[in-house]
DNA sequence: TATGAATGAGTGTTCATTCAT
DNA sequence: TATGAATGAACACTCATTCAT
């Protein structure tokens, strides 16, 4: 690895700390770069402005955890391929809290910037949430309502974790997210025209 | 109301809409002002800082709803108590997006500021459903990842509401939400030991 | 006057001599806010920004100018008239040098700018000359040549005058000059077809 | 011509044209590389610094123009001698009207570095018209005044062919330009005390 | 009372320039 | 040699806030 790409990792991972922490607003270049151990100016040259440096972090982060969850257990039953993401959910949040909170917790300011939207974690979910009700795995209901249910139960809960109402590992809640998940995926439907 | 109070009101109107619209950092004290047709200094005429009036909005509106959730049907089972508050949340949304997004979608900056702790709305669903599974209402489960499931279930879908993943009003989605929350909760329990 | 329009005085006026010496892209907010005793921001007060406040000098001054030489002397002949503009030129130099070369020595920059073309001091030398060629009391000629003759030998014997070529108050020159421009304008044609 | 000298020249065509069209100020280093498809430091090799580079692209330039206007037609008449300078100036505007907005138009900057005074263009004619005037060939006058009556009759001819007040070439007009001189340079004398 | 005027601190960004490689 | 990386200083500009009027 060169010394450029050294610093640019330092950049994004301290800059991934501090957005999670207090936010992209409230996170200065100046605080990026002392977080880097560089000076203002030489984080322009691995990017172009501020803007770039969030959407070039979190494009990043989100399409590849797009593809993680599209690449999860092709084979295997839809229960076990949904438990299989929820964990992969959990286990993100355990491994790298800042990255999470950065991509899923509040980074909502970008998703309105996404081009290629097949590539987001969301609607990798939705086409295989989608493609299970289309073949009578799943009761039908609104694939989309059923993606949202599935995403709301699992960053809720890292939510409650961030804030100090879950005491253990996400991961650790992860059988029991499964769990709602697939019940409410499999919930008498409602009369919904 | 006098005029103090009617430009008191222009002031939060427009100062909530804007927070929901570009977030809270992203607004400045002079875009609030005149969002109300007024100067800037006549803001701190009504608002003691930036950080005061943001944390006057944001806690009147949570405690309100808190109190709304409380005397929420206490009569009735607890199945329609829980689709009585689902319901009531959905009209939160539709009935006044701005202030449901700066509450409930984006100002987690708040929360950790909150002192009385039992007047927020995760509080008092928390208590409800806890009590529920201590009177045997619902099968034994943590009561804190049981709260954080509902409101999953619901603050995701007005999450995709506003990122137009769903069409309808909220509102229109509540039953099927409150089905979604109820199997949820009934789910057969994995084991977490 | 109000504290104000004081204020706003004393920043075109210190601007416009740091103009004249340095030069706009080298005279920097800060110049200009210390020139007028006041902090940076409070010259975003009174102008809009640095290129407004540019913007705003010149076309003021080029205007002005503009408009004085356009109410010299209708009557009498045009050699008289001539004369008197040529005086009121050299007049402006000797009253206002930093005006004199913000407007007509180096603000070239701000000329493509001009929509109102018709209130610029060149255009209304031109609309004489023209209509004075037209009335045959000028040979004929091409009326842009003419202007730009009288122009370049007034402005150029400032330009002298600057870098100390000319060591007398321009006025002194003045009437040398109005009969440079009188020979210039009545020489015998070149055969331009 | 070897591969450094070709990059200088790059160097110098790059900035030459940079310059007429935008400023010395407002051109960075960078702009200036990338116009000669280099890096910045490689333009260091060639130029101690931004004003250095500045200096010897104006001073080269300048002098080699006052060089030109020296060796022209030392023979014949005042007139012809004139008319061929005027005709000399016309050309080099045609040929590189980078070269000529920024040597005659622009730079005004760079005079006051000048120390070999006598190898500017502008004392090259004065020395001429000066020498004139004492020999009798032209009318008893200030040298300074002449000289700067012919330069300001052809740079300000330029001037409107580049803000397109004109719209030949330089060259057709330098006839009439060269009549105007000779005019302005006979005219009948006002009385200077 | 409500405002015009002002400010100190800070923003993101670019500058000319240097240096290790 | 020419470059990738970096820097100190400066830039235009905005912020939340205060104060005299």
């Amino acid at each position: 690895m060169t010394r450029g790409e050294k610093t640019r990792q330092r950049i994004t991972e301290g800059a991934l700390r501090l957005f999670a922490e207090k936010g992209v607003d409230a996170t200065s270049i100046r605080d990026i770069a002392s977080s880097a151990a560089i000076t203002e100016p030489a984080v322009y040259r691995h990017f172009k402005s501020k803007e770039d440096l969030v959407w070039e972090i979190f494009w990043t982060g989100y399409r590849g955890f797009g593809e993680t969850l599209r690449t999860i257990a092709p084979e295997g039953g839809l229960r076990e391929r949904l438990c299989a993401m929820v964990t992969t959910i959990c286990d993100l949040y355990d491994r790298d809290q800042p990255l999470f909170r950065f991509l899923l917790l509040t980074q909502h300011g970008q998703l309105g910037k996404i081009t290629e939207r097949d590539k987001s974690p969301v609607q990798v979910l939705h086409d295989q949430l989608a493609a299970a009700i289309k073949a009578g795995a799943l009761p039908e209901q609104d694939s989309e309502l059923a993606t949202s249910t599935v995403f709301g139960i699992v960053l809720q809960a890292a939510t409650f974790k961030v804030y100090g109402r879950l005491d253990r590992s996400l991961s650790h809640y992860a059988p029991s997210l499964a769990a709602a998940c697939w019940a409410a995926l499999n919930a008498p439907r409602a009369s919904n025209p």
